[in-house]
DNA sequence: GCGACAG
DNA sequence: ATCTTGTCGC
């Protein structure tokens, strides 16, 4: 799985958020004709004090979620950690990863933000735009935007509002656990974003995608 | 000027 | 995210 656009990655701050401007442009809040048969994962970890990244990805078939095929990369750590800029930080070896997979995903959960995010452009809505693909924010805390406290029932949800617009929904995967944040990333509607994320989701708190992604990308072997 | 701030 | 052991609770 290659991206379909491709754009450079040693910008500074400033220029990031220019490109973020530009890109956002792109995102595609819409559902398209979806056959599930695989869902994918993405997630990143660090080694050596943060000097290296790595990134991993797991492929589950759907809806059994069993463990299809999975990939890992490593590359140095050259952009910082700035809140709006994650996937300026984390993507490059996300995509490496990526590079590795025979199977194509058709959709791909990434660990932050999609529009939930200051400029509508979260790490999932970058990578989505990159590869033309499906993808869905889920993250485990907040980034932007006010909500009230949903039911305490599994499936119970509540909306994620900024500047008088929905960019998401707060929502319990679990009973009785802390909720998390779902958002669009590309190619599809919150509806469908929420309904996946459930279906991938049988016992956790995460969705067995990410949680296996996790795994893989930060346990020091 | 004072907080807030994905991973 | 990461540095880090045991401990409280179902």
């Amino acid at each position: 799985m290659r991206p379909v656009l491709d754009h450079p990655w040693n910008l500074s701050p400033a220029e990031a958020i220019a490109l973020q401007l530009d890109l956002r442009k792109r995102v595609d809040c819409t559902d398209h004709p979806l056959r599930l048969g695989h869902v994918a994962g993405i997630d990143v970890g660090f080694e050596d004090g943060g000097r290296t990244t790595r990134a991993a990805v797991v492929v589950l078939d759907y809806p059994g979620l069993r463990l299809v095929e999975q990939a890992v990369a490593r590359r140095p750590t050259d952009f910082p950690y700035v809140p709006g800029l994650l996937s300026f930080r984390e993507l490059p070896a996300v995509l490496e990863a990526l590079t590795r997979l025979t199977v194509v995903p058709d959709v791909i959960l990434c660990d932050g933000q999609g529009i939930a995010h200051p400029r509508r452009f979260g790490i999932a809505s970058h990578l989505g735009v990159l590869l033309d693909a499906p993808t869905i924010g889920v993250g485990k805390t907040r980034l932007c935007g006010r909500h009230e406290e949903p039911g305490n029932e599994k499936g119970a949800w509540a909306p994620l509002q900024d500047g008088g617009e929905i960019i998401g929904v707060v929502l319990r995967t679990r009973a009785g656990v802390k909720p998390v944040y779902v958002s669009i990333g590309h190619k599809l509607s919150l509806t469908s974003a929420i309904r996946i994320v459930l279906a991938c989701t049988p016992r956790y708190r995460l969705p067995e995608t990410i949680r296996q992604a996790h795994r893989l990308a930060s346990q020091t072997n």
